[in-house]
DNA sequence: TGATCTAATTTTGAATTCAAAATTATGTCA
DNA sequence: TGACATAATTTTGAATTCAAAATTAGATCA
């Protein structure tokens, strides 16, 4: 009947939600391996709950794209393909060009400044080559502006593309060059956002963009090479 | 390692997935009530299924913002809000001028003919007055666009906001003279899809996408006038 | 009358149960 | 042995059950 309850129960909101973002950074982060099987199960004991609310969650998680269900099969963690990327990053393109045009109409003096301190804690990131607090800097970045756009919307849309492509981009070894062009990238994009210049910063977060998507499309490639393509 | 058959292998689809599909009619419909509370027992009985597949089906359609999940009173038909149709055509604006672009690029002599007769039909409907036709074919153009973006997620992402904003531009009743602009800008995004002109495309659509959200925010607006908005 | 408290009822959230499908294991025979 | 068929087991999908929360109805009293 009623389950040992486990070291962290979850109590507050509704437990499929709850479990939603429970299981997106381990998918994210690759804990779940990605073209594997969800193991239902597992998950239900180490979160301590049944498969009622779990089961919900992968319903959700699937409309995200972040796993496929197949009918009577069972739930399989999707993997990010050379195709896929050539979709999503011109639609997130499209999106964050949009975020940095409406920002640059609504954003703050203290805003620009928190931007600033990001940018320059990032830079420092790159001078250490301190790949994983670059990353979580840069999205930071890439947050801040899309909520100075104030637009909820926008902001959704822009987060659930964007997780769809972190695992790959986390896993993205960036070539000194590219990591170094990334960076110039960035000091343009600090510069548009302080001059409130919609155009070029929404130009500058597209072309931005689409390095990341050549870059994010070598690495696949190249992971691709050895063993098979899935 | 694991290689899966065919994508569009022999799928029945799952309860679950068939609800999201027969609920979504509903709510744009506005059988279901925006504001209103979503009967679950009473689309249990109609669709002849218990409540954990309905449940499911709910969970995903509050992720897509069509319904919203208050956790222990239930479910509730979102409704269309000055607010959130503000919010929501600009980002389908900037879609939808990323699917007039990439469409230009690929689009077939084939494609733009069925483009051309819709075109044809549409202004038929709108020489006639038949507005539900008028829109149906409006739509079908638009989609007919998206589909040759060859952008899956650009189509997803485009449809799951457009199905928020079809309640809302459904019920705008349209004047005479936005409808006659809207026929003139169809006329341009015909004649620029025929050219491959894809900046002009996108500008087109981007300001077609504008003038529809006047459009359906003064519609709002009048609706608010008499009654409380909720 | 109507405000407030309490008991009954309904609804919700989630665990459990159960049938159907898929998977794995076992046995048969060329 | 190994290809195939069949039985046992596991997994999945969905109905049912049950406890908790919310709502409604009813009673009490100023």
């Amino acid at each position: 009947m009623m389950q040992n309850a486990p070291a962290q129960a979850i109590t507050r909101k509704s437990l499929h939600q709850e479990l939603v973002d429970r299981l997106q950074p381990l998918i994210i982060s690759g804990e779940l391996t990605p073209g594997s099987k969800v193991p239902e199960k597992l998950l239900c004991t180490r979160f301590g709950v049944s498969r009622t609310p779990l089961r919900e969650a992968l319903k959700v998680l699937a409309s995200d794209g972040l796993i496929r269900l197949e009918p009577n099969r069972g739930a399989w963690v999707t993997l990010v393909t050379v195709g896929e990327v050539e979709e999503v990053f011109p639609v997130l393109g499209a999106l964050e060009a949009l975020s940095g045009e409406l920002a640059c109409k609504s954003i703050t003096t203290e805003e620009i400044n928190a931007v600033r301190r990001l940018h320059a804690q990032m830079i420092e990131s790159y001078e250490t080559r301190d790949l994983d607090s670059y990353f979580a800097i840069n999205q930071k970045i890439h947050r801040a502006i899309l909520l100075a756009a104030r637009n909820d919307t926008l902001t959704t849309s822009c987060q659930a593309l964007s997780l769809r492509m972190q695992r790959a981009r986390y896993l993205a070894n960036m070539t000194e060059g590219r990591w170094y062009a990334a960076v110039q990238e960035h000091e343009n994009i600090l510069k548009f956002l302080i001059d409130k210049d919609g155009r070029r910063l929404a130009r500058t977060l597209l072309d931005h963009m689409e390095s990341k998507r050549v870059s994010v499309v070598q690495w696949l490639e190249a992971q691709n090479e050895p063993s098979e393509p899935v």
